[in-house]
DNA sequence: CACTTTACTGCAATTTTTCGCAATAACGTT
DNA sequence: AACGTTATTGCGAAAAATTGCAGTAAAGTG
């Protein structure tokens, strides 16, 4: 229930939204096995609990929940995949060799970004970035 | 004509691929204006000078093309967009709140690659990454 | 707790993207 | 320059994603 720390209903309430069976049920089913999920994997998952929950629906919470910060969206090797937000961001390493992913804190990156806002004023704010590349294995061969 | 200089036909050729005038056609299409382009405005510029050709051949063809490393293609604020593949690999800046973009080379996250590959053993070579964040003027408000 | 407002959902229709297959044409070989 | 191989295209159909709209229900108000 890694969702429930973030206290979603009232971020969602505060805001003038309100908090849907539907919605819970979608947000569920991302945090659901905790890393990447695909859209039919969450379908398979609200549906499971709740059969009438209609597909466009599902599409328009996701991108409700991602307008609110709750759940972000990856584009990893064509496929689209949804993960709930954290708290802290991060990112992820994924292998183009091997296909292995690493999860990595922010402050891997902030020596870039200081270099990016030292030399354009630019204040990069990115969250959940997807990295390819060659882990250590891979690369020694 | 950008791509001109990328010999992509030789490119293809020396794969066991074929050149043929749809790739010339969408390669021509993502090159003119030289940014991002979408779908429908490649489409548009493809058929504008051959009618015939196929919608679903255009899709298979910008796939094919972003398989041979000759067209890259960005997530956007939720659209697909593509560009030309340059020689030296660069990203993208995009304001979150004025839209404005700023292209940056890849020596500007370097830094981080480094530390990635000192901490992790992963070697990143990420092309065409894009990140959000405030740019210099938005930023000062 | 009933009432009102209007954000949200489900449904059906539309649009976009993908897929299978037969016909075509690129390109090496003769 | 004609021939054969087979990658590629165009077409139609299927699947996936988006949209409009009327009915439904969440949440504030009395």
């Amino acid at each position: 229930m890694t969702h429930h720390t973030l206290d979603y209903a009232n971020r969602i309430r505060q805001q003038g939204y309100r908090l849907t069976p539907q919605r819970e049920l979608v947000l569920d089913a991302v945090c659901e096995g905790g890393g990447h999920t695909s859209f039919d994997e969450i379908q398979r998952r609200v549906q499971a609990r709740a059969p009438a929950v209609n597909r466009s629906t599902i599409y328009r919470t996701l991108e409700f929940l991602e307008k609110l910060n709750l759940v972000v969206v990856a584009h990893i090797e064509g496929r689209t995949l949804y993960e709930i937000a954290h708290a802290r961001p991060h990112h992820h390493l994924i292998c183009s060799r091997c296909g292995a992913e690493i999860e990595i804190d922010e402050t891997m990156l902030t020596p870039a970004y200081d270099r990016i806002a030292e030399r354009t004023g630019f204040v990069v704010h990115a969250d959940h970035l997807v990295l390819s590349g060659l882990c250590g294995e891979c690369n020694a061969k």
